[in-house]
DNA sequence: CCCCCCCC
């Protein structure tokens, strides 16, 4: 291929507008002092007619100077890149995809005779090479974090899909100058179809997407009747009518004078859609409905401790996931309400780290204190859920742990179950059994409070947007964090599948992917007596072991038994007698005036040929020794010879045990009987 | 700044 330069590039770049895939000629290449991070390189590059060096490489190419590809008189075209206008009205152009069309020896020199691009009347290079150096100090706050975020993910989809040099792929068409290029997805494999979700569409009550939150149950009506709090007045001006659609290309790139007009309750800045977001630009207001919104959680680790909650948004473009923590998760959490349309600005962007998400975007938001969330009245023309449903049978193919969407009618559910997790989390579970019109069935898995507040009764029908694939039981699915259950969504599918249940489904003789005779049943049971527990190393391996196995109990210590818990939901921890009636959680970070008992037993289990001791969590304990962590706590507390009793009443008695057993440290194994009868 | 994705 012999390239030609593409003249008029150098000014359509510095000036933000849109120019196809320009090729452009490296002239030199400086490196910009950094204080920390990897280098940051800047280009003076021509079209043959100009050359201007207002070019900075974003950080995930540096990979092509490293390597010697990107070099003084090669040639290359520029497939995405962003223009940034400073605060004193100067430009720079961010490149964060490009491809080398021809070395350096290829080219063999200088092409044409460039002379400066005049970037505001006055030619001087001088000042242009001025401008780029002052840039990194003038906004460092900005661009430099900026680039230190791209930079911890070397795998974006700039430096996958333009170092490698492949073709445009499908989902970046055209232009190369797209600040609204939708940063296509890298390849993996928990890709899914879908462009977001937003089960709130729902016009009618029969919808209840089983989120955790209490907003998420409210039903949206087309045209909700917003009630916002005054401190978020919606916009008067119907910003809506500056329809995504509408904008050029050019808008999402110079910074300053903004189009709109700002008023002090409308968005100050262009409306953009999702997939024009980027870390490199701050000015943004987006306009999108929120799916997916979380209660608020809270963490504690190494780094520190806090609390957040997190929600999804869409519009016809894309999704994002964005985050708000500690303060802003208290003052964002009762304003962002399920499936509601809102206009959003001054958040930040980052990279995304792929290791967690599920969403296609390569970035995330997090709110800070002044970020704006504020209610759009007219928001029908927003996308809400968009699902790509598997059809069952089709499961049979696809490969474990992919990411999919699933509709079914729910033939039938487990009651919901407590069960103790590897890391002794307690969380509740409960299996749903879907069938749709391909006659298969396969179970899916809901978890926590979404196994708590599922209803089966009527048979509805189940929708799970992000469900992963496991090969448990032949194949089955779970619900991840980031799924969406949704109970009768309103939604043409889950309409033809009630037609369908009710009229045939209902009778058919279906076939289920998943084995279910399973727990309990039998066949799926691994009988083993205490002495093959041992002769058999079980739990030595790298993942747990799992039999079951009749057994008596001949020994229970009653001593630490029991202990003082955090009375707080879903946390379990030790908490410290500050010996004033409260009660301290190093893990809430909190004192409480009162407690919890939970159950923690060692038992000593016996069978014909040997004996095992084992650790009973909670609900085992409790179902061992018939009585309450909370009964026994009270007889320890007022009635010790009531509490000894319980426990001489245990003693020999005779159950089946399901145990997981993993080696620990050195020699000591433990047994979690997870469930026990006689 | 999270990131738990669980159970058989
Ligand atoms: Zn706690």
């Amino acid at each position: 291929m012999s390239a030609t330069l593409t003249h008029g590039a150098i000014e359509a770049l510095y000036k933000g507008s849109e120019v196809q895939n320009p090729v452009l000629q490296l002239l030199s290449m400086r490196t910009i002092p950094t204080a920390s991070g990897p280098p940051r390189f800047r280009l003076m590059m021509s079209d043959g007619q100009h050359y201007l060096s207002s070019f900075l490489l974003a950080t995930q190419l540096n990979d092509l100077v490293e390597e010697n590809l990107l070099v003084p008189n090669c040639m290359c075209m520029l497939k995405k890149t962003v223009t940034n206008t400073l605060s004193d009205g100067r430009h720079v152009v961010v490149v964060m995809g490009m491809e080398i069309l021809q070395s350096a020896e290829e080219t063999g020199g200088k092409i044409g005779n460039p002379t400066p691009y005049n970037t505001d009347g006055t030619t001087l290079l001088k000042s242009a090479c001025m401008k780029v150096e002052t840039l990194i100090e003038v906004s460092a706050g900005q661009l430099c974090s900026l680039f230190n975020f791209a930079d911890k993910t070397p795998q974006t989809s700039v430096s996958s899909s333009s170092v490698s040099g492949s073709p445009p792929s499908a989902a970046v068409p055209g232009p190369s100058y797209k600040n609204n290029s939708a940063a296509p997805s890298p390849p993996r494999g928990r890709g899914r179809g879908f462009v977001g979700k937003s089960p709130m569409k729902a016009s009618s009550t029969t919808f209840s997407p089983m989120k955790a939150s209490p907003s998420k149950f409210s039903p949206m009506k087309p045209s909700p009747t917003t009630t916002s709090p005054s401190k978020f007045s919606p916009a008067k001006g119907s910003p809506s009518k500056f329809s995504p659609s509408k904008f050029s290309p050019m808008k999402f790139s110079p910074m300053k004078g903004s189009p709109m007009k700002a008023t002090s309750s409308s968005p100050s800045s262009s409306v953009i859609r999702i997939a024009s977001l980027n870390p490199y630009q701050s000015k943004w207001t987006i306009r999108a409905r929120v799916t997916n919104k979380s209660n608020i959680r809270t963490w504690s680790n190494s780094k520190g401790e806090g609390k957040l909650f997190s929600f999804d948004i869409v519009d016809e473009s894309g999704e994002i996931k964005i985050t708000a923590f500690n303060k802003e998760a208290d003052k964002f959490f009762p304003l962002v309400e399920q499936g509601q349309v809102y206009y959003i600005s001054k958040a930040t962007l980052k990279v995304a780290n792929k290791q967690y998400t599920t969403l296609k975007n390569d970035y995330e938001m997090t709110l800070h204190a002044h970020s704006s969330i504020v209610p759009c009245d007219d928001g029908q023309d927003i996308p809400t859920v968009h699902c790509d449903f598997v059809p069952i049978a089709e499961l049979e193919n696809r490969d474990k742990d992919t990411i999919i969407d699933v509709i079914g009618v729910c033939k039938s559910a487990e009651d919901v179950s407590r069960i103790t997790t590897k890391s002794s989390r307690e969380v509740s579970k409960r299996a749903l059994n879907l069938i749709d019109t391909t006659g298969k069935v396969v179970t899916v898995t809901l978890w926590g409070e979404e196994a708590e507040k599922f209803d089966g009764s009527g048979q509805p029908v189940v929708a799970v947007k992000g469900a992963r694939l496991s090969d448990f039981g032949g194949r089955s699915l779970s619900a991840l964090f980031s799924s969406t259950v949704m109970v009768n969504p309103d939604i043409p599918e889950a309409f033809r599948l009630r037609a369908w249940y009710d009229r045939t489904g209902y009778a058919l003789h279906s076939q289920s992917l998943t084995d279910t005779r399973s727990a309990g049943s039998g066949a799926r049971m691994n009988w083993k007596t205490l002495s093959d527990v041992k002769t058999e190393h079980m739990g030595h391996g790298e993942k747990a072991d799992y039999f079951s196995c009749v057994a008596t109990v001949v020994y229970i210590r009653k001593e630490n038994c029991l202990y003082q818990a955090c009375p707080s939901a879903d946390c379990n921890k030790k908490v410290i007698d500050q010996q004033n009636g409260l009660y301290r959680c190093e893990k809430c970070n909190r004192e409480f005036p009162s407690f919890k008992y939970r159950l923690l037993l060692s038992a000593n289990l016996a069978d014909f040929g040997d004996n095992q001791w084992v650790t009973c969590f909670q609900e085992t304990a409790e179902a061992l020794l018939g009585h309450s962590a909370e009964t026994l706590g009270q007889y320890r507390e007022t009635d010790e010879t009531a509490f000894d009793e319980v426990f001489q009443k245990a003693n020999f008695t005779t159950h089946i045990f399901k145990n997981r057993v993993k080696l620990e440290t050195y020699n000591v194994s433990s047994y979690k009987p997870e469930h026990n009868r006689i």
